[in-house]
DNA sequence: GTCTATGCAAACCCTTTGCAGCCAT
DNA sequence: ATGGCTGCAAAGGGTTTGCATAGAC
């Protein structure tokens, strides 16, 4: 039950926190192979997993997307773009909703926002964009 | 680029609009299959996908689970059971969230919201939730 | 010495796709 | 007759897992 400090850990670790581009796990692994060669994909998801779970990084989920961590542990969330897949980050307080009275039946315990967009590289015009956001229904 | 009526389109369709409990994609193979008996689970995912870009019904996504389908195209949303997966319902307008300024560069063009909670069956006690929802981070 | 973590590779789940023939138009 | 749709089966992506061994405690 314990957890060991192994040098796949810290070194997954360590590239998490200096990394701003909310890697994939595939990238975490490459990037880890620099350090450590003999490191397995297998060794990278578990213990992206475990530090999760240990609340050291963030997961970074999406539908059908690949799963992306974050190394920051300070208050932000995210924006995803939807054409190159990307995380931006955005400061300030998180959008929150008001979830209605539960239904029958039915406990809400929680819910997930997740914004979307077109980040800097992928849209054409640099203008300003004014219009709200559409709720995508879900 | 145009699109024909086929047997498997409209029991694929059939099925959904009298079906009020959100299929999988293998439980829309499964219940077809009783009437097309020779249908291929490809031509099931096919047409779900085909039917949902002509809006004619809804997909349901999560992060890490079996994307689900809705024939009912009356306004309503959905909060998923985090213990099975099952969809429930939820009448009324949809929790709406006011996206602040967009930030530097990113254009922020749509958002998602998934309830997450437990269903009727799925949790122990009867007793009401009276507790908020609390925000995932994403 | 114990027992978790590792590397390797195979398996997993869900979904998509290439192909040759079929059938709705 | 045309070409979108089908069944089949194989491949795909992302992720998980079984196993024997290595290594942290």
């Amino acid at each position: 039950m314990e957890h060991r400090n192994t040098q796949q850990k810290k070194v997954i670790m360590d590239f998490l926190r200096q990394s701003h581009v909310h890697p994939t796990a595939e990238e975490v692994y490459d990037a880890v192979r620099q350090i450590l060669p003999r490191i397995s994909l297998g060794t990278v998801y578990r213990n992206l997993e475990l530090l999760a779970a240990a609340g050291a990084i963030r997961k970074i989920e999406s539908p059908g997307q690949a799963r992306r961590f974050d190394g920051d542990l300070n208050p932000h969330y995210h924006a995803r773009c939807v054409s190159c897949g990307r995380i931006k980050d955005l400061d300030g307080p998180p959008p929150a909703v008001s979830v209605g009275n539960t239904p029958g039946g039915f406990r809400v315990t929680g819910y997930r926002i997740e914004l979307l967009g077109t980040c800097e590289r992928c849209h054409p015009s640099a203008g300003a964009p004014a219009g709200g956001a559409d709720l995508i229904p879900v």
